[in-house]
DNA sequence: TATAATATTAGTAATAATTACTATTTTCAA
DNA sequence: TTGAAAATAGTAATTATTACTAATATTATA
């Protein structure tokens, strides 16, 4: 039985106030501010407890720590090769990618995870010049 | 500049043996029969060396460590929610996808990871009848 | 073929990210 | 209220991976 707590219920506030899906380590650091005690333990819980009950997701994007977006509906995300930020992506007409998958293939295609990656507009913009 | 090492082309040689894209750990226990000496750190860098020069892949599922692929080509892959294997796949007509995510973005879609989950065919034959 | 420059290795230590453990505290239904 | 169950803080442990270093292997060139 799930029980209400204080520290997830601000976990989660402040994940729906950031669209730059931070690590547990960053939501730790801004969590500490309305409760010092918390432990990083607590926020790893929560932010996985958070992502099974669908209330959240959690990003394994292979590079560096996992982050956390909090926003559940799905969309699609991309990672700028130069300076790491992950971004959300609005990306429709792949809906049917999981049929394609399915038809050279004897199981059963349930879902699928795509990560985009290139330069960001930030980065784009630099042009390269900056090292 | 690059030199020959046996314990390199050991560990590219075996992997081109395996469709079953295993980790370092699984490489390593492995090409310990032929070098029984060869340390865990010479696996994982000759591993990222040779995902770096394109001749394997490495494949970051965020289910567990990463794991690799002795098969350079593009090309996607499945995980079984079940079992937990990563099986190829051979998926066609997804050759547009980047340019659909790049439709709405200010940014530039160099590419793509895509992982397919679900159930592969032997779980799915199982049926779920186990625990 | 010898040699010397440099890449690679084994072995070990260190790091990064995450999970596990436990005594105490908080939540909440009865 | 109260008491059972869940959650917490603090800490320890684990997992996956990278870093360091003295010794060894490779290879271009003398």
């Amino acid at each position: 039985m799930l029980k209400y707590s204080r520290q997830r219920e601000s976990i989660k506030n402040f994940l729906m106030t950031r669209y730059d899906h931070p690590t547990a380590e960053t939501v730790y650091m801004n969590i500490k501010e309305s409760f010092p005690n918390i432990s990083l333990g607590t926020v790893y819980r929560n932010l996985n407890l958070l992502a099974e009950i669908g209330e959240i997701q959690k990003l394994s994007t292979g590079i560096g720590p996992d982050r956390f977006d909090g926003n559940p509906a799905p969309h699609y995300h991309f990672i700028c090769n130069q300076c790491g930020s992950v971004l959300d992506l609005d990306v429709s007409g792949l809906e049917h990618i999981n049929i394609l998958a399915g038809q050279n293939f004897a199981g059963e295609i349930e879902g699928h995870i795509t990560y985009f990656y290139g330069k960001c507009p930030d980065c784009k913009a630099d042009g390269g010049s900056s090292s």
